[in-house]
RNA sequence: GCCCGGAUGGCGGAAUCGGUAGACGCGUUGGUCUCAAACACCAAUGGCCGCAAGGCUGUGCCGGUUCGAUCCCGGCUCCGGGUACCA
């Protein structure tokens, strides 16, 4: 019987459906392990081959840990709000409910076909208002908590409201907007809009005016993580800086947690650095600067306090406070102009004219408090308002962006370490010997920071500080196609909406456009009040859903609570998280501080959500090309392209000056299947003489000269394309205008040309998932997809190499096809068993399922025809994770009974599997030349013995006997002849 | 600019506490089967030289350590990712 996967695959999948085979419950008697994949928006697209890779993995890890004994949860849900919903809607009128239920079906339904374990019964959607309501309820209680710095954790706002009315705010540490300053009398002379605005001010969820990320386009703010080089990350739409009244999460509170954590969990080094960066702790010192004829204090902020004696001006943001101030009246017109020109200037500009030096002279001094120097104070846009305190000690000589300054203005550059030469550059690096410095003289730069950060403690200068760029999340957005936000503004003081009435639902609406002037659909809608206050028109950001879902899916259906107390504590944390590095700096934050104030609430067990984490890479398209004649419906195959360019290119290399030999050129073409006249363009002209010169690294005397291509490069659709063979019947009917295309061949096959690119439709490169479970089988497709390459790594997909891993299941399944024997294997077959069940389990465990794939393959090369049920039978369930239909088929047919690896797993004999042998390089005069396998116990003389008669000492010595022979145990075995 | 990662056949990739580089698969070539094609199966397959035995060479480039380097060290080149007036 062959092997007919269309048959036995649905069939299994009904059975497990049947059985709920993947139905998982809390079980105290079983250890658990969780393993979440990061869950998908469901675009309209639908899947392409390279999005179920991270599902593949941690399906293949899911079926593994379940056979290793462990009770595993491993669900599956959308991420369904989301802007490309929205913005469909938009242009069709189709509510975004729809098409997110439409495409959420779709995507099932292509799930379904590969075989996966999920637990569909906990399936969660993030537009559900049963799921949204516990995202309501998370961000109300982050409109009710505080951070409190002295015991490091979110505390109920209404201590504060307790503590307000008798110690003001003396002795407070907590995360704020600004600090403030407030007696107990001043407190409770305030009314009730000044008393909650400074509650506001500690909120964990608060709204401020802020300067936002702001997109015209897609008329909405961002958060930080949204924006990638002034652009839109999706759709890559301009964006400006802005000053708007939004919610935000006080994310920033949490910043040292987030960074110490990262050390307790199993992600790449490389993820965590992404954090680090995105997280960005410096410390620094904490500097005052007295200003001339003035009582004030410019506060700044330094890493190289050692540089303090260089400092020759400062500089402040335009946005600084203390602007208007300091500026004096002669300045005043310049200082104006200046700061009106940089508030124009949006985001995208400023970063395109980083190398732009631009400011202007305050007016004022300030003294450099340890040289007692007056120093010009400027201010600049290359000072950001929003870091450290906006204001700097400009240190030209070692400080680049300083130096620049400086050469502009005219100012001085004083070195005080040594290396570099400040008249070209500055010296930026943290080494060096200073100088020009007083007390720090001659200490190494390490040194001299640690000295001057004591120094400036103990003069009462400043203090040690840490910064973090670290920003809070901006938490609204002026969208319809999110969860609402569940405040109401009473008395126009923003108040929560009691837990009780969440959710608060989504409203319909029939036009889900912003207004013109920025008015959030939500604003349209009538009655959108609570007890006739008007409620919040902002809607949350994507992030909102996909903060806590992986707490959701351990109790799904608790109307009382995100999740229960025992489900939390059963389950507790996410073992293995699969999904794409993309959410570095978004959702792998944003969940993280999340996961760490619903545990200061007390409602998670563990701080961190997600303990191990593997970023699956991104499979690339391999595209194919087609290259056309211009103006003609002719296509050349590509060598005898490449043969006619680098020929006619050498034809016209040899009369660059003279006219094109255009005979040469008509045997060129003729040679290759062309004629001369296809290329006369329609002006009489020939594409030939049009000659490129490129510069060659290599030789710069002698540069590249390459005829234009005279072909053109055409996307074909690499469904129609089979190892670079163009089907060019197909290819005819592929689209209309080449219905009459005409070919010239090579070894009568039309060969395409190729490249890595992104999948993408526009580059006809798309393969469907559905299409290789039609024609190869889902677990083919599964095992293919993990032989493909190492799982984190970016890959392109190639069709072409599935038929090898299809060849192996059906050569597999080939071995079942008699009656099962239940003969004694031999000791070769058992340790090929043995191997492979050794080799594969390591590597599942770490994550290398390409290779576990070729020990499948070995396997089978090794055994040839083998029917006996002993090794058979413990090779069916070694191979479940990846084939699982396959497996479970034959599984049934050796007659099993086991249900978990170790009942399943013969016995270990380590005779099998343990080589009780070490391996000794031997030498000859000095040169490696093979290596001789030996057991351990051997003595010196035997090993000596046992080198000198192996066939390849034998050969290496040619006959003579060693003069000299070394053998240190477990070392090379060196022999002199 | 700074930080991190990478570079191995025609292709995807194996192998690194330093020890026969190229597992496995694709592709290619040859063969068997077939009237034929496809499928399937068998064999060969880094490059160069050689009828062969065999030799030389070979893991981006230059140099070093070592009996021995894809692996360790120093200096480059290129590619990918992160981040960017962050003081």
């Amino acid at each position: 019987m062959d092997y007919d996967f269309k048959e036995i695959e649905p069939r299994q999948q009904q059975k497990w459906r049947h059985r709920e085979t993947y139905k998982v419950a809390i079980d105290p008697a079983r250890p658990k392990y969780y393993v979440l994949d990061m869950f998908p928006y469901p675009s309209g697209a639908g899947l392409h081959v390279g999005h179920p890779l991270g599902y593949i993995a941690s399906d293949i890890y899911t079926r593994y840990k379940r056979l290793c004994g462990f009770n595993v949860l491993h669900p599956m849900g959308f991420d369904a709000f989301g802007l490309p919903a929205e913005q469909y809607a938009i242009q069709t009128g189709q509510h975004p409910a729809k098409t997110t239920a439409d495409n959420i079906a779709r995507y099932r339904e292509q799930l379904d076909k590969l075989g996966f374990s999920f637990d569909w019964d906990r399936c969660v959607e993030t537009s559900d208002p049963a799921y949204y309501k516990w995202t309501q309820w998370a961000f109300v209680r982050m409109f009710e908590s505080y951070y409190c710095q002295d015991s490091n954790q979110a505390r109920p706002i209404s201590e504060l409201e307790e503590a307000f009315p008798i110690y003001g705010n003396e002795g407070l540490n907590a995360a704020c907007t600004t600090e403030l300053s407030f007696t107990a009398a001043e407190w409770n002379a305030m009314n009730a809009h000044q008393k909650q605005d400074v509650l506001m001010n500690y909120r964990l969820a608060y709204r401020a005016s802020t300067m936002v990320n702001w997109c015209e386009a897609l008329g909405t703010v961002l958060a930080n993580d949204e924006v990638k080089d002034g652009l839109s990350e999706r759709g890559g739409h301009p964006v400006e800086q802005r000053r708007m009244q939004q919610w935000l999460l006080r994310v920033s509170a949490y910043a040292e947690r987030l960074l110490s954590g990262l050390d307790t969990l199993q992600w790449s080094e490389s993820l965590k650095e992404i954090q680090r960066g995105w997280i960005g702790k410096s410390t620094g010192a904490q500097l005052f600067f007295d200003v001339v004829g003035s009582d004030k204090k410019l506060e700044v902020f330094t890493t190289r306090p050692d540089t303090i004696h260089g400092v020759t001006f400062m500089v402040l943001a335009p946005e600084h406070a203390w602007v208007g101030e300091l500026t004096t009246p002669e300045q005043r017109t310049e200082v104006d102009a200046y700061i009106a020109a940089t508030k124009k200037r949006s985001e995208r500009e400023r970063i395109a004219d980083t190398k732009k030096v631009t400011g202007v002279f305050t007016g004022s001094h300030a003294t450099n408090p340890f040289t007692g120097e007056s120093i010009p104070i400027y201010i600049s846009d290359y000072v950001l308002a929003g870091y450290g305190t906006g204001a700097i000690m400009a240190v030209p000589a070692h400080d680049s962006r300083d130096w620049a300054f400086a050469r502009r203005f005219d100012l001085p550059i004083t070195p005080v370490v040594e290396g570099g030469n400040v008249a070209e550059a500055s010296y930026d690096a943290k080494s060096g010997r200073m100088i020009n410095s007083g007390i720090i003289d001659g200490l190494d730069v390490k040194d001299a920071i640690v000295r001057m950060f004591d120094e400036i403690e103990r003069r009462g200068l400043g203090k040690l500080k840490v910064n973090y760029r670290l920003r809070d999340a901006i938490f609204s957005r002026q969208r319809y196609w999110g969860e609402p936000i569940p405040i109401y503004y009473k008395d126009g003081i923003a108040t929560a909406m009691p837990q009780e009435k969440l959710p608060l639902e989504l409203p319909p609406v029939s036009d889900f456009s912003p207004s013109p002037t920025g008015e959030p659909p939500l604003a349209r809608v009538k009655d959108w009040t609570y007890e006739g206050h008007p409620l919040e028109t902002s809607t949350m950001p994507g992030f909102a859903g996909s903060s806590a879902y992986y707490l959701r899916y351990m109790d799904p259906h608790n109307a009382d609570a995100l999740v229960s107390k025992e489900a939390d504590e059963y389950w507790r944390d996410v073992d293995l998280y699969v999904g794409g590095i993309e959410h570095a700096t978004g959702h792998l934050i944003y969940s993280r501080f999340w996961d760490k104030f619903l545990f200061d609430l007390g409602v998670v067990s563990d701080q961190e959500p997600f303990k191990k984490l593997v970023n699956q890479g991104m499979i690339q398209g391999r595209s194919n090309f087609v290259y056309r004649i211009p103006e003609t419906n002719k296509f050349i195959s590509i060598n005898k392209k490449t043969d006619a360019e680098t020929r006619i290119f050498a034809v016209q290399n040899s009369c660059l000056n003279s006219d094109v030999d255009l005979d040469a050129i008509e045997e060129i073409l003729a040679e290759n299947g062309m004629d001369l006249s296809w290329f006369r363009r329609n002006d009489g002209f020939y594409p030939f003489d049009d000659l490129d010169i490129i510069y060659n690294p290599d030789d710069p005397e002698n540069p590249i000269i390459r005829p234009r291509p005279i072909f053109t490069k055409i996307h074909v659709d690499v469904n129609i394309v089979k190892n670079d063979i163009l089907d060019t019947e197909a290819f005819k009917k592929w689209r209309p205008e080449f219905a009459d295309a005409e070919f010239v061949l090579e070894d009568e096959k039309y060969v395409c040309g190729w490249a890595v690119e992104k999948m993408s439709k526009s580059m006809f490169n798309v393969v469907n998932p559905d299409e290789m479970v039609e024609r190869y089988g889902a677990d083919t497709l599964r095992m293919y997809e993990m032989f493909l390459g190492p799982l984190e790594q970016s890959k392109p997909w190639d069709t072409n190499g599935i038929d090898g891993v299809h060849k192996f299941l059906r050569r597999f399944w080939n071995l079942f096809q008699g009656d099962i024997s239940d003969e004694q294997p031999t000791p070769e077959e058992l340790k090929t068993l043995h191997k492979t069940i050794k080799k594969v389990r390591e590597d599942i465990e770490n994550f290398s399922f390409n290779t576990s794939v070729a020990a499948f393959m070995i396997c089978l090369n090794e055994l040839g025809k083998c029917d006996k049920r002993q090794i058979l039978e413990p090779l069916t369930i070694l191979l479940a994770p990846f084939a699982p239909h396959i497996a479970e088929e034959l599984w049934e047919r050796t007659g099993h009974t086991a249900t978990i690896f170790d009942e399943a797993m013969p016995e270990h004999n380590p005779a099998y599997l343990v080589e009780a042998e070490f391996e000794y390089p031997v030498s000859v005069n000095g040169k490696t030349r093979f290596k001789k396998t030996l057991p351990l116990t051997l003595t010196i003389p035997e090993i000596e013995a046992a080198v000198l008669a192996d066939e390849n000492a034998q050969r290496w010595l040619e006959g003579k006997t060693p003069r000299k022979m070394v053998v240190v145990p477990g070392k090379i075995v060196n022999i002199v002849v």
